[in-house]
DNA sequence: TATTAACTCCCCAGAAATGGCGAGTTCGAC
DNA sequence: GTCGAACTCGCCATTTCTGGGGAGTTAATA
């Protein structure tokens, strides 16, 4: 597995569009000999794209339905850093068991193992492997291949990265030091003639950086312009 | 390598203490065979902790003068995925070529290579190794290891958290659907009104919303609602 | 079935944020 | 040495939020 996980690795180097990508998660998916092999990135403007090998019908409906919403699946790994096993989380609520229903309907696999991925500017990712093995069976393998699905996720993220904004660097322009004192003491929950007192400046200073950050973030308020720099990482609160 | 860091991963799993953390990285330079090794977080409450084998008054000097807003390092891995060369980042400005001067003199090496990590909440940490080898011993040195180093980073930082609130998982308190629904709508950056037109209620009903949530999150607005929501990681925008 | 939580609706007055006007200093970079 | 960017200050009118009341319906769960 190793080596093939190299040889996958650089043979992936090669992709250019998310169409060669696609391609390569499907022949990911023998390298890692399971039923279903799903990478799907959520960036912060809000635009999805997902490489995976589940029927579309279901992806369609997955979308449709905005599930995401109700995945555990991606609610639980967004508040992990570890992979996590599908066992491990929280599978009780109505809407949780409907979906997890018709999940199965849809042929995912009743075993699965996810890696959350993260990157610049508040991009969340998911690298999921599902099977059909018996518990005993899906312990071992997972046990045996956390790390290479950990440089899978981070290989083909990376990737996916560098094909959408050509480098997997990012250029946002950066908030002024004042401009993230004064967004981090709104996020903080203080109001602006706090904020303005705590800085030490007045409250039209405090008013001007506000704007300013809003303008660099596109934001149509206060209230949006910290969740954008928040999700944007731009914060530490 | 490859066995030496499997052996290092193990043992590092019986650290409870930062101190403990501590002593494993120590351990972790001889694994990796370089002079320096820094492991850096700083979690979403502002904290930073650091394990490293820099001299400490080259670390209280950085913190002292807020460094971390210069460095090219943590600025350059800041907007990048994928683990960075030093020589590949930005060295320009009067600023950094002082910071520089002032690194080197402290005993930091020439060659230095940075894995970024991120965590639930914003979470940002950084995984370093700096030598003094040459430019070709360095280069060939960091491409047979670049795998090794995502992996020491990852289990480190999980390490990090996990020792820091106890699992790697983030306290869920359950803001209601409705709940969930409005804070995203201002989190995207809707008004009141706008919000509550999306979700096909009255204004009245969608303040009820707002002031449950921000009860429930111990809130003093709508802005820290808001905010403590995406820092907990309840919102999806 | 009983109970709890979530969901929905309405009014008013005071507090806070926003939009639009303008202006001077300092610092590093090209 | 000019240029841009960051930092700092003030006022007024308008819009938007917040805090304080109260009340009925559905849905899940114990």
């Amino acid at each position: 597995m190793q080596g093939r996980l190299d040889t996958f690795i650089e043979g992936m180097q090669g992709a250019e569009t998310l169409d060669d990508l696609q391609g390569h998660i499907i022949g990911l998916r023998d390298v890692f000999d399971v039923e279903h092999l799903v990478y799907h990135s959520v960036n912060a403007s809000g635009g999805q794209y997902a490489a995976l090998t589940y029927p579309l019908t279901w992806v369609d409906r997955y979308l449709e339905q905005d599930y995401a919403r109700v995945d555990p699946v991606v609610q639980g790994c967004y508040r992990r850093f570890h992979p996590v096993d599908w066992k491990r989380l929280d599978w009780s609520g109505k809407q949780v068991r409907d979906f997890m229903g018709e999940a199965q309907d849809a042929g995912v696999g009743q075993q699965g193992f996810s890696v959350p991925i993260r990157g610049p500017n508040g991009q969340f990712a998911l690298f999921t492997v599902s099977d059909r093995r018996t518990d005993t069976a899906w312990n071992k393998y997972t046990e045996r291949h956390v790390r290479d699905m950990i440089l899978a996720a981070h290989f083909v993220n990376q990737k996916a990265l560098e094909i959408e904004r050509g480098t997997d660097e990012t250029q946002q322009r950066n908030l002024s030091p004042r401009e993230v004192d004064a967004l981090t003491m709104l996020a903080m929950g203080y109001s602006r003639a706090q904020a303005a007192e705590s800085l030490s400046i007045s409250e039209h200073t405090l008013r001007v950086y506000i704007e300013s950050a809003r303008f660099k973030l596109n934001a149509s308020n206060t209230t949006h312009a910290v969740a954008r720099a928040l999700t944007l990482g731009l914060l530490i609160v």
